[in-house]
This record gives structure tokens, C-alpha cells and sequence, in this order.
DNA sequence: TGTGATGTCGAACGAACGTTCGACAAGTAT
DNA sequence: ATACTTGTCGAACGTTCGTTCGACATCACA
């Protein structure tokens, strides 16, 4: 592997390059499967030399795990700004969730399935981040069930039943056959959204006003 | 520990024992944070006597995971004999999937949580019971749309979703505080299927036949 | 009394683990 | 030239891992 002389500041942090490797490895062995010997060899670092850039192997676990969950807050706080109707904020979450989950199923897995594997304070600081997404989630189908839109039903149940739907995805999803992120969006959050909705609003905004049914809209999005 | 005289046949095989306190030390710390010592020290055998009932680890693992998964199917196709609507059945999955798991959390934990952990021999045939679960659900779903009562939907997508939202169950369940079984399948089961009907079939079977609208009916079911 | 099957366990095996240390090369500033 | 900072790594630390071995009880049956 040739080095490309006159540029000894690498474009990407050395850091970052050693968390995208662990959460590689992170997925495929599981945290305690997983040896830094393992992330190492992977990301063409010596043993020592990953000393220099991550403090423990639980950082490295903390760093991945926080990252991730932050930029997925972020995101959706963005694309929450400006929408007031509830239906099409609980949309724009799925759409966001799986969007993101497909586009980063490696440290998406890592963050669903090594969840208790953190200890101490770092997992006290993912548990915040993981929070704030709930409640956000729990805010907006408490703003459906308000405005009578959605049934009487236990939100806590129905908001982490939401979650199960989404966050399974890693388990079964093949993106050689199975739908992509906008298709499995509008069908998961098709079927929450009839699943919850209270008698007489049936028909009401069934289809969201973005997707239409034609199938064409999709080329409209190759823009973002 | 006092042992009991004029007993020496124990009534549960140690194996069964051992099965058992691995079930529980892999909920705790997961497969690969668990170590053979820990199960030794939790069933009180010494590490060298636990290779006397089992062949490895991989064994013990094995063995937890294809026993719950053959009971629960087991169970379920008990439930379903006589019953011959598809909603109906539906109904029946969800409750004995949901009874099933509030009622062995730890073995329903190991099963859906070391997924993977697995190999060779000992994966493929767990696979195998796991397979003929998802087509049993994959079954009653076709039936549901052939007879119209079902949108048309990717039924990959929805069958896995329902699993996705029960399976997601053992995450964040409190039995202190949390609907437990009966209540939480009726959630489920109700939004999957208010979810998944097609318009003009919205307030047909809403309701399952055996609990009335009247909210007394509770207490007929506590003979079961 | 003796013989073999059935349990049970202390001790040890080699391997792998997370982490640390000290050496050393290269670059920058004085 | 000297000294300090930044990266990098081979080698080793002490610990824990899954598994095995041989010894030693206990008991049914000859």
C-alpha cells in the first residue's frame, strides 16, 4: 500500500478510522466477542498504537454508541422544526429512523443490541441521549392522542412497540431484496399510524401528503 | 445446605439445573461475557463436574435456545388447532408468544439476544424451529389477505414487524409497573391488526370475540 | 469382598484477553 | 546541536478463559 507523499496530515482523524473499524467488529462478534486485538488487526493498527487514540476498550463502545444516538436526535430535531400536524411528525421519525438505520446498519446494530454492555457513567450519558428520543417519540403521539386523532391506548406500550418494529429491522432486513428506507417507512408507519387511530379519523391522512400514490415521487428525492 | 436423607434420586435432572442457571447468567451478562465459572458458581457444581451433564458452552447455549423455541412452537400449534379464522389465529400467536415471554423472560431473553452466537451444526438446527415459526405467522398473514381482510401489504414486512414489536418486549418491560401479558397481547395484537385491515373491514372483528366490549369479561379468562 | 459404572472435583493446560511500559523514529522549536 | 512533542510498536504484564485429566468417593451387583 503506497503512501502518498506531501500530504502528512491525513484527511481523516485516526480516531475516527479506529471507531469505524470497532463498530465493525462490534457487530459482527458483539462487544465482549470482540477483541481490540480483533479492531487492530482490522483497522492496521498496532496493538500498543490504539492506546494513543482511545482510552479503553469501553470508550471506544461509548464513543460509538454516543455518536450515533446524538446525530439521530439531531437529525430528527431538524426535521421536526416547521411540521405541527403530530401525524406527520410520527412520520418524519420512522422516515428518519430507518432512513438512518439503513444507511449506518453496522453502528445501528451496535446501538440496539450492545445496550447493556456500557457501565458506570458512560452508560449513564447514552442513557440521557436514548431518553431524549423517547420522549420526543412519546411527545408526539401524546399530541396525537390529545387532539383525538389516535385511540386510547397505554402510549408507553404503543411508543416502544413502535421502537420494536423499527429497531427488529437489523435483524431481518436483507437490502438486496427487502424494501429500502422510504418504502419500509411508509409501510411501518402506515401500520402504526391505522393501528392507533381512533374510529372515524380511518380514512383521514392515510397517505402522506410527500409519498404520492403513483410511485413515481421516488426520483424526487435522489436530490436530498 | 442441608441435604435430605432417604432422597438420593433429586427430582430435576442436574442437567436441567445447570440449564437453567446458564439461562440466567446469559441474560445477565450475554453469551461471551459469560464464563463457564460463573454458571458453576450459580448452580453450585464445581467447573470441572459442569463437563459431566454438558459437551461445551456452545452445547449449554444450544440447548436453552431449541427447548424454548420448540415449547413455544409446540404450544402455539396446540393453540391453533380447531381455530379456523385467520384474525383469530392471529390473536393466538400474539397472546402465546407474549404469555410465553413474560413468563420466561430469561429464556426468551437468551433466545432473542444471542441470535447469532451460534455456529455450525448447533445454529443451523436451531434455525430451523426459528424458520418454521416465522412461516407458521407468515401462513396465518396470507390467509388474512387472500380472504381481503388484510391490505395488501408486503407480508414480510408486517410479519416481521409484529415480531419485531413483541420480540422488542424484553428490553424495556417492568412487570411492576407494565401491562402484563393478557393486556399487552390484546394492545398488540389489536394495533397489528387495525394496522393491517383493509378499508371497509375497520370495525368488523375488532373486537376478540371472547373479550367483550363490556370490560367484565376479564374475569372469565382468569379460569384459564 | 471385589469390580465396574456413576458422579464429583482440584489442579492444571495452553490460549487469549485488556492494558502498560519503554524504546525509538520523525518533526519542530530553540 | 539540543530538547521536547507526537506517533508507533514489540514485548511483556497479570488475569481469565474453555477445556481436560487423573484421582477419588459412592453404590449396585457379582
Amino acid at each position: 500500500m503506497p503512501k502518498s507523499r506531501h500530504h502528512p496530515r491525513v484527511s481523516l482523524s485516526k480516531q475516527q478510522l479506529i471507531l469505524r473499524h470497532a463498530a465493525q467488529v462490534f457487530c459482527e462478534k458483539g462487544y465482549e466477542g470482540a477483541s481490540i486485538r480483533d479492531i487492530s488487526r482490522s483497522s492496521g493498527i498496532s496493538l500498543a498504537g490504539m492506546y494513543y487514540y482511545i482510552k479503553s476498550k469501553q470508550e471506544l463502545l461509548y464513543l460509538i454508541q454516543l455518536y450515533t444516538f446524538k446525530t439521530i436526535v439531531a437529525r430528527l430535531e431538524k426535521r421536526l422544526k416547521g411540521v405541527s400536524d403530530p401525524v406527520e411528525k410520527l412520520r418524519a421519525l420512522v422516515q428518519n429512523h430507518l432512513d438512518y438505520f439503513l444507511r449506518h446498519p453496522v453502528e445501528m446494530k451496535v446501538l440496539t443490541h450492545e445496550d447493556e454492555a456500557l457501565e458506570g457513567e458512560y452508560r449513564k450519558e447514552v442513557l440521557e441521549v436514548k431518553r431524549r428520543y423517547y420522549s420526543i417519540a412519546l411527545g408526539i403521539f401524546e399530541e396525537m392522542r390529545k387532539s383525538g386523532i389516535a385511540r386510547r391506548l397505554n402510549s408507553r406500550v404503543a411508543v416502544l412497540s413502535l421502537f420494536g418494529m423499527m429497531n427488529w429491522v437489523h435483524t431481518w432486513h436483507r437490502p438486496e431484496t427487502d424494501p429500502q428506507a422510504d418504502s419500509l417507512a411508509e409501510s411501518m408507519a402506515g401500520m402504526f399510524l391505522h393501528g392507533v387511530m381512533a374510529e372515524g379519523h380511518e380514512s383521514r391522512e392515510l397517505k402522506s401528503p410527500r409519498i404520492a400514490r403513483t410511485g413515481i415521487a421516488v426520483a424526487e428525492r435522489a436530490a436530498g
